[in-house]
DNA sequence: TTGTAAGCGTTATCAC
DNA sequence: GTGATAACGCTTACAA
């Protein structure tokens, strides 16, 4: 495929003439730059980026490493997190870990040797000890050290569920999420908050016999069966807050196969949001995290870092968005 | 950065040397090996892809140009694409065209400059005047002159949906599918014959008289009004074959809705199946496309163009997957 | 076994 | 305005 050299020889210029022109900087004079450009045209020559990156020493390559694009909300945050990076010139390369460490770290000492510009990190594993501090990076939903990181207000989105669920007249509540991870990771997840924030608001109205259903992570889309077993155990729950859509839909499901209906004996309410949740069935009452704003707060860290800043963590408002199930 | 000079260097031997200890090729002395391996973890040498690509002439990159990540069935076949190339030592650039023919073509451009060493494409726009021919190039059900495609088997899932529906007891059919883009571009669809099967195998049974719903493709989500409109209309039909899970999820929901039950009074069959179909609601009745088939399929005719072979289209089998809708 | 040197296709500095 | 030329960091003949 012809170069750089080929274009200024058929030209009858310099190859840095040639430079000028295909990235219009410095001085060309008009006929010059259009007798280039006719060559250009003539030998089809497109310019080699590889090679742009080599002398650059930057390649405009970012990217994420996530579990998977199958889940839902990964599937539509990456969506919208390649957009913002085309948006502003950049590529995305995709790296999915389908939650497992081994892959991380494989994926991690790849980029590294790709010298892509910035990582953007989504994972519950420790993959701390084996990030470069010095390139850009930023975690979602986690906390790394010295890796600023986004996240949805989570505490606030528990305090609002509490509040719409106090609202539409529970008394008995119930919270059930996959974010116990102690015995599987040190890593700190924004996640939990949610938690604390329902837990904590419906303490300030006097109620504190939550049930709190804890399991450990899985792949964020299946639960397991005694989860299932704990809610028909409580009948006398009348309110649930979940810690995702996909957990809520599972156990809406649940409770309508055993007989009890939603809203009108419980009410259920998730958490995420978003466009791709199908509207089969009911549609979810949920607190929303919307994906382009997250999308643009991750974005910016990186983009602030990329030009040597130390920007601080961002946490992107929620809103609820009732639907079928309160 | 540290590079391979400094390496050699330190060593006390040539730049050559530490090439293949790096990439263990050729002879090395076991010591001079080990001498190498010590000053390279000491000095925390990551040898840099991107000056291998200059020399290779390759960089083992390889896109995916689709519509999003959002849309439940790309967001899996992305997962498993992407597994896939992974396992054969390839990463992905993922390029989400918002279902944009200019963003394509700005994709494609990008593309080209980054020497990718080949592109999927997923598309129903008329992309072929910008393609390189000479790229590597697969396309997922689509057709486009001198680029070889993987689908499954859309006809026999056509077939298969009409027997199961005719099995079921079913006596008035409609099809329900947003494949009619004659207007819209000349790219010739394979998912078209979904119908076409469907059709074929009703008629061989005798019916001819099926309703056929066809609309003109948007973001594969949300169907028209008049649509639900139409399914309204015809309270006579009891057996409808919709064309993706999505569709099918909101034909279901728009029929309980107006108050005919599923699947006692109408069944409705989907296609796509895969596990990210959440379990809200009614499973859909589904023929079955493999994602992890599809995957494999790609990948393989990826390779093969890479070796310079001429590979030829791929076929992957689907199968019925009986849920609660019928 | 090992080292030297050419080549991959750009950008950017510095003369002219 | 324009053109040589030196990087950028690697692989791979070819020599030794």
């Amino acid at each position: 495929m012809a170069n750089i050299i080929e274009v200024a020889k058929r030209a009858g210029v310099g190859i840095a003439t040639v430079s000028r022109v295909i990235n219009n900087s410095g001085y060309v004079k008009k006929e010059t730059r259009e007798r280039v450009e006719k060559v250009i045209a003539e030998i089809g020559y497109v310019p080699n980026e590889i090679a742009r990156s080599m002398t650059l020493q930057r390649n405009n390559i970012i990217a994420f490493l996530l579990p998977n694009s199958i889940h839902r909300f990964f599937g539509e945050l990456l969506y919208h997190v390649e957009t913002v990076l085309y948006e502003q010139g950049y590529k995305l390369m995709v790296c999915s870990s389908s939650e497992r460490l081994e892959k991380e770290i494989v994926y991690i000492d790849m980029l590294k040797k790709n010298r892509v510009d910035a990582i953007i990190l989504l994972t519950n594993n420790d993959v701390e000890p084996y990030l470069d501090k010095r390139l850009p990076m930023v975690s979602f939903d986690r906390r790394f050290e010295g890796v600023p990181f986004v996240a949805s207000d989570n505490y606030n989105g528990g305090v609002i569920a509490a509040r719409h669920l106090l609202a539409v007249g529970c008394k008995h509540f119930m919270f059930i999420g996959d974010d116990a991870q102690g015995e599987q990771t040190a890593v700190e997840t924004e996640v939990s908050k949610r938690r604390i924030g329902f837990f904590e608001e419906l303490g300030k109205h006097g109620i504190t016999d939550i049930i709190n259903v804890e399991y450990p992570l899985g792949n964020y889309i299946y639960i397991p069966e005694d989860v299932h077993r704990t809610i028909n155990l409580h009948r006398e729950v009348d309110g649930i807050f979940c810690i995702s859509d996909a957990v809520a839909a599972e156990v809406v499901k649940n409770i309508e196969k055993n007989g009890r209906r939603v809203p009108e004996d419980v009410k259920v309410i998730g958490y995420d949001g978003g466009e791709s949740f199908l509207n089969l069935g009911k549609r979810i009452t949920s607190i929303n995290q919307p994906p382009r704003a997250l999308a643009d707060a991750i974005v910016e860290l990186v983009q602030a870092q990329i030009r040597k800043e130390t920007p601080g963590n961002r946490i992107v408002p929620v809103n609820l968005n009732v639907g079928e199930t309160t």
